[in-house]
DNA sequence: TGCCAGGCCCTCTTTAGGGCCTT
């Protein structure tokens, strides 16, 4: 059974935008955050079989050098799968991070049972004034200080990570919730936006 | 040869189109 307290927050770097397209994944980074601390972290480059393009190299400052020193996806994704255990999800647009996930686990036939969340699908409704809802944007509006580079996975997965308990304190404190289940995330995620404001303030 | 992601969400919507987000 998943464990409700316990979250993995995760960011895969990439090949490209589709594991359909034959895209790979070269990065996964993670924080496990426990009660509302993290408690482990993970972070590991992979070998894809493949060449990255110069944007790929540009964008995430991971090279072609630094992946051919890397094990294999296959190698890693299985030390991955033992460290997400059933613990439920959440990345930045979700459905990105899932869909690799799905496609990286297929290869090796490992599977788990934790659901997923979206902290971008959260920060359309909790965080509707930022200028937009891009990672790095959202951080930067909740204050949340920054000292690394983002387009790193184990980086990124630390900014979600802060900008989801964020907004957790930030719901707790505007609506007076002091309990926020996974399941009232996931209920406020599939709220239109319009019908947040309401919605909450009728949660008991 | 030519194509090439996909789910969410808004609106000049629902018999659709296009921007936002992720690499």
């Amino acid at each position: 059974m998943p464990n409700s307290n316990t979250l993995v927050v995760l960011d895969f770097e990439t090949t490209g935008l589709s594991p359909n397209n034959g895209d790979r994944a070269i990065e996964i980074g993670a924080v496990r955050i426990e009660n509302g601390k993290t408690t482990d972290t993970f972070q590991e480059l992979m070998y894809p079989g493949m060449q990255v393009d110069t944007f790929i190299e540009e964008y995430t400052g991971i090279t072609n050098d630094m992946l051919e020193e890397a094990a294999p996806c296959e190698e890693v994704m299985n030390r991955f799968a033992d460290f997400i255990g059933d613990d439920n999800l959440v990345a930045h647009n979700a459905s990105f991070d899932k869909r690799f996930l799905d496609s990286e686990f297929q290869i090796i036939d490992r599977h788990y049972s934790g659901e997923f969340a979206c902290s971008l699908l959260l920060a359309r409704r909790i965080f509707q004034a930022a200028p937009n809802h891009r990672l790095g944007t959202l951080v930067r509006y909740a204050n949340i200080p920054t000292e690394g580079e983002f387009h790193r996975a184990l980086y990124d997965s630390e900014m979600t990570a802060k900008l989801w308990l964020k907004m957790l304190e930030d719901i707790s404190e505007r609506y007076n919730i002091v309990d926020i289940s996974f399941e009232l995330i996931q209920k406020i995620s599939s709220t239109p936006k319009k019908a947040v404001q309401k919605m909450l303030e009728a949660w008991v």
